[in-house]
DNA sequence: TGCCAGGCCCTCTTTAGGGCCTT
């Protein structure tokens, strides 16, 4: 059986009042924890584009980088080939991307979430869940540079993940956090922010639903993740679509915390792993192990909080919330 | 010389500071 036809589709759910996510997401995950690192991906780490403006055509090449990644708390060496698939849906992001499409894009018309949720409906038709994490060369948002992406479609299914090196055209001082080196990703077969973003676009595009929403998870990403992501977006001249909202889990493992009363407890993505007895499969601080990881705990983190997917709209932000509380700090 | 990230939360608190979390 294909690995994308387990997947349990957020759009095969039956309407109910009650959406508890946890319901919901049981099938995506019990999956997911199978499939982690699977062929259902698109993968981008060994790429070249030419003539990203006007149209022009553009050539990618398929040679396949070599990365050795230690397995955590192992002694097992695996060897992970990246190269670019022959998807269909691959075929559609290298073809015909450019900025006129990323501008009709974001003329589309999406629906009134707010209304959708005050009168009760599901949203299971209009929001699509992505966990994802980003490895970079450093803390500094202005400074610094993400090295390493990557996203997964919570409804699963094929193409649900993405994932590529980035070339940040300087050196990586921090090779020992995440093992990502200088020579993995300043090579020219390695794709610059400003060609990856338009084909980002077009990928989560392809996963959201007519007029829908995208709800992009990650830990910390409130003042880290969704930051680095609009300030590459604003270095290279692209707006953040309106349809995305951002959802942090260190916020929702405070309000877990909050809720049971349990004061002083760390509340990092490894610690959670351990209390949620989550098996990290691959090795941490690698983008695409630590979007699954925290695919995992999301599930985890709902379930005990009993959110339905209304609830983790609610407690989502925008990127002009990001910008206008920095905005409001900076006048105080 | 001192700083070199920044947002959120807690507390010995809000006219502030320290710790956590992300790489």
């Amino acid at each position: 059986m294909r690995a994308g036809s387990m997947i349990f589709s957020l759009v095969q759910v039956p309407r109910c009042r009650i959406h508890r996510l946890a319901n919901y997401w049981g099938e995506t995950f019990h999956s997911l924890s199978k499939t982690c690192g699977n062929n259902s991906s698109v993968r981008l780490l060994s790429s070249r584009i030419y003539g990203l403006q006007g149209g022009q055509k553009r050539k990618w090449t398929r040679r396949p980088i070599t990365t050795n990644t230690e397995g955590t708390g192992s002694t097992k060496s695996r060897s992970t080939k990246h190269e670019i698939l022959s998807e269909p849906i691959l075929k559609t992001f290298t073809e015909n991307v450019n900025k006129e499409q990323v501008v009709e894009f974001d003329n589309v018309q999406y629906c009134n979430l707010q209304q959708e949720i005050a009168q009760n409906k599901d949203l299971s038709s209009l929001v699509t869940v992505i966990t994802f994490d980003i490895e970079t060369t450093g803390f500094s948002r202005e400074n610094d540079r993400i090295i390493e992406i990557a996203l997964r479609d919570l409804q699963g299914g094929e193409n649900s993940t993405f994932q590529t090196l980035v070339n940040p055209e300087r050196c990586v001082p921090n090779s020992h956090i995440h093992h990502i080196t200088t020579h993995m990703v300043n090579r020219p077969e390695v794709p610059r922010m400003e060609e990856l973003i338009p084909i980002l676009l077009q990928f989560v595009r392809s996963r959201q639903k007519p007029r829908g929403y995208v709800l992009w998870v990650a830990h910390n990403g409130r003042a880290f993740d969704f930051p680095f992501i609009m300030n590459e977006f604003r270095r290279h001249s692209t707006e953040i679509p309106p349809n995305w909202l951002f959802v942090d889990t260190l916020l929702l493992a405070r309000e877990l915390m909050k809720a049971r009363g349990t004061k002083s407890t760390s509340i990092s993505l490894g610690t959670l792993c351990e209390h949620y007895r989550i098996h990290v499969d691959g090795q941490a601080h690698r983008a695409m192990v630590d979007a699954n990881t925290l695919a995992l705990v999301l599930r985890r983190l709902t379930g005990d909080l009993k959110l339905t997917l209304s609830d983790l709209v609610k407690r989502s932000f925008t990127a002009f919330d990001i910008i206008n509380s920095k905005k409001k700090k900076n006048s105080d």
